[in-house]
DNA sequence: CTCCATTACTTGAACTCTCAATCTCTATCC
DNA sequence: GGATAGAGATTGAGAGTTCAAGTAATGGAG
């Protein structure tokens, strides 16, 4: 991005290397995608269940979990966001009667995210709405090659960013 | 998302079509992704040019405008957000000076948003931070198969949420 | 020329997110 | 067992975003 602004600019040829055309293409249409459809679903699960898409994301994760709970740690671990967003969240969420939380027995600093029956409920009569919209959204317009291929290309981003998973217990092999 | 722990539930048999298990790793992956992703951009360039990931964006596209400068609606529209969204991001951006706004001569209500020179070199100086960081989260670890593939994909999911693109000046043909 | 629906943009309040503390508890080392 | 580094979680302040409501100017229609 922003590469010809600069093209006859630098000449001390350490160039950092600007991406193509072609890949300015593919970055902006990734971005703008990105953009729409996140603001898209945050709109629909805004209205529909009163709530953001992270948090309808949160809900989901406790349904399917064991005992419909989670640590803490573990959901901000599968939720991809940080501990203190976290935090926040589940506070408005327990505001909403929708998760409660609970000491963990076994570590007094551990904390459990419940998902409620209230919370469980807003779920059963939301979902299908909200499944709708991301088949409209995505599924429904892409052929099943497009959506395997999806699927393989996020999950090598997503590796790629990750807080190293392989081998983070064993920090002397990275 | 969200298909098990309902399969035993509802049998008045208007059943949404959830998505199949293999959609449902797509989807994950792609939030995920999206998710690291965004985050990772936003940290890098708060970092390295005091500013998220959105702003940067917008100065980018002042810089390829010409005369550097947008009217605000026509900004918001390539950056696909919300004119109010803009008119708060402009007002910080401005108060950085990197960006001045200036009355539209020709429409007493319109204003276009115009990158300072300051707002040019914030540019110029971390421009080559952001692409390297782009090209080692995404580009780098694709094929050129996946990186056209990704485009196309992207560019279908994008044109599915336009708030109607083509047409948009003929409504009775929608 | 006068309405007035529409367009361009801004504003403020409520909400969300980030970042840097902070607090408590656990585990380890000797 | 006492010191202390680190883990689990929260907090508050500041920054960003959304939503609904606002102001001001435009462009027809009659």
């Amino acid at each position: 991005m922003f590469k010809e602004a600069f093209r006859t600019v630098g000449h001390m040829n350490d160039e950092p290397r600007w991406l193509t055309a072609e890949e300015q293409l593919v970055w902006r249409s990734y971005i703008e995608a990105a953009t729409l459809l996140e603001d898209h679903l945050d709109r629909q699960l805004q209205r529909d269940a009163g709530m953001p898409h992270v948090y309808y994301g949160l809900l989901v994760k406790l349904a399917e979990s064991p005992r419909r709970r989670l640590r803490m740690t573990e959901l901000a671990k599968y939720a991809k966001i940080t501990r203190s967003r976290l935090s926040h969240a589940v506070a408005r969420l327990e505001k909403n009667g929708w998760v409660r939380r609970e000491d963990c027995p076994s570590d007094k600093r551990g904390q459990f995210a419940i998902l409620t029956d209230e919370g469980y409920e807003v779920l059963r009569r939301t979902a299908p709405g909200h499944v709708n919209a991301v088949r409209q959204a995505v599924f429904d317009r892409l052929s099943p090659e497009q959506q395997k291929s999806l699927g393989e290309i996020m999950r090598i981003v997503a590796e790629g960013l990750q807080p190293s998973e392989a081998g983070a217990d064993l920090p002397w092999l990275r």
